[in-house]
DNA sequence: CTGATTCATTCCATATAATGGAACAGCGTT
DNA sequence: AACGCTGTTCCATTATATGGAATGAATCAG
């Protein structure tokens, strides 16, 4: 419908495990367990299909469900599959109006958009994947939602190895270890090996590139930004068509990329540092 | 910094009370009673004073905590304060796209935004509020995540009165016995029984009006969509302000938003009625 | 239309997880 | 250096979730 260049929909990637941070542990780890489950499938879930994915007895699922729908985070449609609830739209306004590193970082977005007319991201890192949480596009091109909130593998966007590179060394290293490496063009990283040694160079020069390496066609330059104590690391990057804007034109905007988020790190450590 | 006319702010209600479905009972209902303060608070809530909000014993409020931040449902900014977690950016992102009703009625939104050329709106009624889902919207003006995922009163809102207008009568009536009504303008509906009385008109016409009754400057109409069982009542609406669009410029709109609203009925019925 | 079968829901004794008082640790203040 | 304020950990107690079995509803085959 809209001239977006990048794949408007969610998550077409064929890796299905899930990168979860905690185990379906506690009464909680099983309701998002569920909530999760509805999340990913692709076609609608009734009961039974729950049933088979949760591979809980029927009667705990039913009462997991009936409390997931009462406080609101999950609905049945008329045709009695599974949606998620409108509880989470709420939540989740006020997970973006409220996040600190948005807020501050969103100024310095709109400038680097200003500067280079071509689409900007803010990326987080959280676990192995990237969740992009703003963006600052020329055209009302791509639907804004389609992409905020979105998760990306870490190891093949600009943004997911400027995060990692932010990260202490160890951390990235055991991160790293952890990773189900999946070819999504000709150009991805396969392993391991290959993702640490661009996080040195990637270290040094303070740049991160994307060389078509997620999307056949799409490249970017990104930076990290990062909170003092490093509990929070993430990126910004500008995106563009390989068609129309060259390698050699990133190159000349990763100082401004740079820049950006040097900037964006300061305004962070004032705002939200120890002594803040 | 943008030139949206309508408030980009979130909830700037004066109405503080929690319009809860469920009482904060069963694990599952405390953790989500903890993410709804951090989501209310307007100010940074650290862990003391998520300690007064909640009333809980220390050691149990950390657990609870805790495992929200192990869930990615809640995290700790760097200054220490909570902030709500990532993980439910990712849920909210499926919860939208994954909307059936959003789905259907998208093309039809689309369709009557060409048709106006004005903000046109869909959502839903979620107790006795409206949740906004999509809205289409000429220039890129406001951006939309400070509108989808929003929740505005019903008895003010023309969307909230097409939905209510939709409901059995007395559904309705049981809900408007729990509205704390609250004059936002000098237009707003202020008690019961006017409500009653309007929502007779808008049956009959099947056409809702907001007459500047939520945002000063700002009227709208609007019709009501359903499904089959009433298990989902929402409705569209074009909005616009009353400086440059008069009221006789809506009403002469109402046809084309009443087809609109009846096309989506049927899209509805036809897609997820009870034999889908 | 009837009977058989599958799936969803309710119930309740049991197993499990959440609770909260108390004791501990970290830190800035007096 | 001792105090006071916050936040964190521990563990016996208590409340909650669990899941097998029974019931009810819906679907399908004959």
């Amino acid at each position: 419908m809209e001239a977006g260049f990048r794949q408007d929909t969610i998550d077409r990637n064929p890796e299905k495990g899930r990168a979860r941070t905690a185990p379906d542990t506690g009464t909680l780890g099983k309701a998002v367990a569920v909530l999760d489950v509805v999340a990913r499938a692709e076609r609608p879930m009734r009961f039974r299909d729950l049933r088979e994915a949760i591979g809980q007895p029927p009667g705990t699922l039913h009462r997991q469900v009936s409390n997931l729908i009462s406080e609101g985070l999950l609905q049945v449609n008329p045709d009695q599959s599974y949606g998620l609830g409108l509880r989470l739209l709420q939540f989740a306004a006020r997970a973006w109006s409220g996040n600190r590193f948005r807020e501050i970082a969103e100024p310095h977005l709109a400038a680097l958009h200003e500067k280079t007319g071509e689409t900007v991201h803010l990326g987080v890192l959280s676990d192995l994947e990237v969740i992009y949480l703003d963006k600052v596009e020329s055209r009302q091109a791509v639907r804004m939602h389609s992409q905020i909130g979105n998760a990306s593998p870490c190891y093949c966007t600009g943004v997911g190895k400027a995060a990692l590179s932010a990260l202490p060394i160890d951390d990235a290293k055991a991160r790293i270890d952890r990773i189900a490496f999946h070819r999504h063009t000709e150009h991805t990283i396969a392993d391991g090996a290959a993702l640490s040694a661009e996080l040195a160079d990637i270290r040094a020069a303070g740049i991160a590139y994307d060389r078509e390496e997620h999307e056949p066609g799409i490249h970017c330059v990104a930076a990290p930004i990062w909170s003092h104590d490093r509990s929070f690391v993430g990126g910004i990057s500008v995106t563009a068509p390989s068609y129309r804007i060259a390698m050699a034109q990133l190159t000349q905007w990763a100082d401004d990329v740079r820049t950006a988020a040097a900037a964006i790190n300061a305004d962070i450590e004032i705002r939200l540092g120890p002594r803040a």
